[in-house]
DNA sequence: TATGAATGAGATTTCATTCAT
DNA sequence: TATGAATGAAATCTCATTCAT
């Protein structure tokens, strides 16, 4: 009982109430979210909450900016400093992103971007310019690499990169919705879809590898 | 958009209800429909229509069966009354349906899943029931049919009938989130991945039709 | 505890609740009013209140154009039908008038416009053209009756009808803020003003009957 | 209008927060004034303000008094010092101070009394002991002093020194509630008051000067 | 003195649900 | 059946005041 009321933290705070406010969020989404349940969850003052942000939408906004900004620096990163075949990155750095991200807390944004996506136009908006458009234009790169070094034929692929996505999206999903009651061994599907992916569009046709 | 647009017989008074609740969750998600706005789509009044439906829970959830429904029923009996060959199958009436769904307004009963199923256990597991497991169960035998037949080989396919529909997920989800704004061809990027699949499964070599 | 908890009286229900609001507003002001209180005042729920009035700044001007109008029309109409001269109408029925409306609740309408109608420029407007202006306007003409018909001088009266309400709007401030300490009569001292306005202005020089 | 002001030497800091308050309490009245406002326009920590000022309530005090304390103190000096006849009293300084009160911000302390007074008995009471009565006793003076040396007979103004502040009190509303949209050429109407109290209770009978 | 982060009570408003009619 | 006026709990947001620094 002799513990301080007062707890002066400037610094942290932000950091502290997005925190936990994206817990919240994961679990209720948007609209299901109480104020009220992130400034506990923060151990802090709903007064202290509105401080640092001045309405529930901007907050919900943060926590989305906040939790994409790590998730997509690290892919850009890997992009860029890889100096691996075409095949080797989806089969290596690809791969662990893919099988990763729908095992991580992430997943959850997700859920929201799907869910308050439509109400939220400039949200869908920075997910897209920061994540979306990123991500795919560093696949296509990666594609095209192989297209040019003459290892991948020419395919679907080349204009529609979501097709490498579309099985993490759906892992996603699955696990969002169905995972508790119906496991899927997404690791496993993934690894079978790169398989799949690549044995279609390798041009030299020992494919014995491929397997 | 608040003009009474159902006012039929009397006798289907749950019908033109679910339909007009539909179209509002359909706009705004569960917590953002209001009830009153249901039921003045609906031409009744709010003691009515909690004459049908005890809750706006209650009511979110006979929504959702009633439209599940004929979409599922359609879809088993293309797939049981079907003679086709296993690739004319996929290329066929799979990939009509594939290309249809994310532009039918179903398309939004998958918003609806992703976004309250997790707080909606019973509801996810109708939809399991119905709708996943009899679905997933459909896309094996036609594969297996083709295992069987010779024409494709063992794959990824064999243990993820997943991975169909994954690109169909994909274009849901795009359809719902990015669409107005970036347009996707998603018949094209189906019909691409159709490609791809048949190409990486198919048994024969002569891969030269298959593009 | 067997009254009934709801009583349907849907044409009565905004009377009620305004009367509530004046009383309240009178006696706090705008901002100290709370809704709560109104609707306890009014015996009906805080919800109920929203049914009829959008917000609590819709319930302010309800009361107090419902509260003025009454008062406008009554002064109209004496005005019109008098066939006094204008000596006979001063000391009759506007000394009435001006005597009343100090004592009357309606002199807290004049708390409300100088406390809120800053902050209110529509309700201002409304007060001015309904009120202010029409009131003005019959004084005018009472005053240039008697200019015509050569029982007034020309006077400051002429531009400036203000004068002959200005010890009304006194009478009125001080009513709200020192009667209770320090009684003024009210009505003699509006008396002794029509008294001297009027040995101001007559122009025959017998005065001895002006007090 | 929120940048800090008043920033000079640390001696005056109550002086330079209750002439910030008095600009705050000016525009908006005393509830939807924030105490945040008053002291970021007295460049001052919301800490400090309340190092001084125990609550909002003793700041607004503090400020009715600190501006009526001047304009008291000014009138007296001129009554008492002036050696003027009544009517020249009365058409000089008088009139000056008439013409000045409505234009000068201190109008808007009108606007705070008849605002708040009714909730703030002793801040009325200061009001009354400091100004009010003072005031009157004042007037009284000057028109006993007519009375006495011929020039003025006796009259309502004797019991009812109210009457020559009346038009003043109302400029000043009207100037806070109307002047903006309906302009009223406030020093005219006083002089034409002044003229006409004077013809009214002067007790030679040639009037003609007093046109 | 001086600060401003932090509190918490309380205000307005919304809306699922009930029930007299 | 059918209505929609009425309820009341709860949600978001505000702001005077406190207190660790």
């Amino acid at each position: 009982m002799n513990e301080p009321r007062y707890r002066r933290r400037k610094e942290d705070r932000p950091a502290e109430i997005t925190a936990a406010a994206f817990e919240a969020f994961a679990e209720n989404g948007y609209d299901a979210t109480r104020v009220d349940d992130v400034a506990r969850r923060a151990g802090v003052s709903k007064g202290l909450l509105y401080l640092y942000f001045k309405t529930k939408e901007e907050l919900f906004k943060a926590v989305i900016r906040n939790f994409i900004m790590p998730m997509v620096d690290a892919l850009k990163t890997e992009v860029e400093s890889s100096e691996l075949s075409a095949e080797a990155f989806l089969r290596g750095p690809f791969l662990d992103f893919a099988k990763r991200v729908p095992k991580s807390p992430a997943k959850i944004l997700v859920r929201l971007l799907i869910a308050e996506g439509p109400k939220h136009p400039d949200l869908t908006a920075f997910y897209w310019d920061n994540v979306v458009s990123q991500g795919l234009s560093a696949l296509s790169q990666i594609i095209e690499k192989g297209v040019r070094d003459g290892s991948f034929r020419q395919s679907a692929l080349n204009d529609f990169p979501q097709l490498l996505l579309s099985p993490v999206m759906f892992s996603i999903v699955w696990s969002i919705v169905f995972q508790s009651k119906h496991a899927l061994d997404t690791d496993k599907m993934l690894e079978g879809h790169i398989d799949m992916i690549l044995r279609a569009i390798k041009r030299n046709d020992d494919q014995t590898g491929a397997a």
